[in-house]
DNA sequence: TACTTTTGTAAAGTTTACATGACATTAAGA
DNA sequence: TCTTAATGTCATGTAAACTTTACAAAAGTA
């Protein structure tokens, strides 16, 4: 599964540790996700899509790996 | 975390076995994730979603309490 | 260059997703 | 009513998410 978890702080302007801070989980937890280590559950995917104001569909995106 | 995985079964006319299947998981796992028992992982939920045809944020709804 | 912030990563422990198998209950159809 | 399909649920086991602590590497700033 691919993630666009840095763009969207990108364009937040926000520090991977201020979005864990917001999500409530620890900063390793959003390092491991953005840098695809392991799949977050969906009640975090929302928590972070709707920090960063995307949909989760935008923010996370099935490979055909995943299938 | 509320869920409509029931009302996309409805709508696509399918069963829990057969999403299970198209899914690639267990049947039980789908009616565990649809019935609230535990929260899926967001491949799942991606997968689930491009099944019914929704979106991840349309499928699954955070509440007040996952916060 | 020196200092600070941000990010990457690793190890150990806890919690939870998901599998499998089995059985009970409910819905639906003959 | 009898039978079958569909759903709910439980128990046991494994894999993976997530935590905490800690330290290293990078990147930005004076």
């Amino acid at each position: 599964m691919k993630n666009l978890i840095k763009v969207g702080r990108a364009r937040s302007n926000i520090t991977q540790a201020e979005l864990a801070d917001k999500v409530k989980v620890s900063r390793q937890t959003i390092n491991s996700i953005e840098t695809g280590k392991f799949t977050p559950s969906t009640v975090l995917a929302l928590k972070i899509a709707e920090v960063l104001q995307v949909n989760v569909n935008e923010l996370f995106q099935l490979e055909d790996s995943d299938w």
